[in-house]
DNA sequence: CTTACGGCCGTAGTCAGCTACGGAGTCAAC
DNA sequence: GTTGACTCCGTAGCTGACTACGGCCGTAAG
């Protein structure tokens, strides 16, 4: 079961400049070239790939998909526990957050479908649970008062 | 309770240029200018702008906050019911992605604390519920066969 | 054996999302 | 009434993540 880079791409719904593009940047290896000279890919390599996406359509930058992927050799567990500990309290904090978010929406969503009148934003207020002033801010232009900590969320980073 | 958009860009984590930029994609709103010359914000527009932050932070692109903001405003329901379902689906996706990565991730943290050898990289693995041939992939350079379906993810479109 | 599809490789272009800069105006403090 | 921090506004530059292009070469089908 050997794929050419463009079989490769097939397989696994990454452009083929994308998968260039990786290997540019080492997130995937480049199989040695033959002599002859073209290289051969195998189920792995589509895995890995399919993987990429995966991690980025979460919100991981491709360095972080790399810092992940580079938890899977098994090697250096002392740095991979360190690592692989941080991602998840990441991917902890994002899975509550979308959870919050989910509710709102489902509620919205709820109350359109029995046409229960105004909609409150509650989008907005479902991600101010760091900031404690619990009522409902206003969306439209108009002042409140409420506030507090955010935690910095460092973007991609 | 009046900022500047120094003092809302201080009270928002949102960089001054940033919030110009947002500005300039009506992601936020731009107050009138009183006919002396400075703009005046409040707490309801520091919400919006951390929730613009978290949003994306959380997999979201611009358009898809705007979407979202969009919804905000009680009005077209209709609408807001289509739109927020489809976003609800997203959403909840996204949470069981991250639930799967977050479960291996768990599981090889635990596996490096006690020292258990061989991690495998139970990461690619755990995106690959999709794909149902159950074996593990390895994670090095070498074949297996697996594959199947995969969701075509939309990356932040 | 030739022809055409695809791989190889380097470089350049694109798009989203900022980030920086420069010059003019504003406003509060001294 | 000048200084200095800040606003306003337009435009230019940057980074991350691709995406496209072009020229050369390999290999498989007819």
């Amino acid at each position: 079961m050997t794929y050419t880079i463009g079989r490769l791409a097939e397989a696994s719904d990454v452009h083929v400049e994308t998968i260039r593009y990786y290997q540019r940047r080492g997130l995937v290896g480049e199989p040695s070239k033959p002599p002859g000279g073209i290289r051969r890919y195998g189920e792995a390599d589509a895995d890995r790939l399919r993987f990429i996406k995966q991690a980025q359509t979460l919100g991981f930058s491709l360095n972080e998909v790399s810092d992940l992927l580079a938890l899977e050799d098994g090697r250096h567990c002392r740095e991979a526990e360190r690592l692989g500990a941080e991602k998840l309290a990441v991917v902890r904090e994002r899975i509550a957050q979308l959870r919050s978010v989910e509710k709102a929406l489902a509620k919205m969503v709820g109350q359109c479908r029995n046409n229960a009148g105004k909609v409150h934003c509650p989008l907005i207020a479902s991600l101010e649970r760091d900031a404690k002033s619990a009522t409902v801010p206003s969306c439209n232009h108009r002042e409140r008062q409420a506030s507090g900590v955010r935690p910095r969320p460092s973007r991609y980073g």
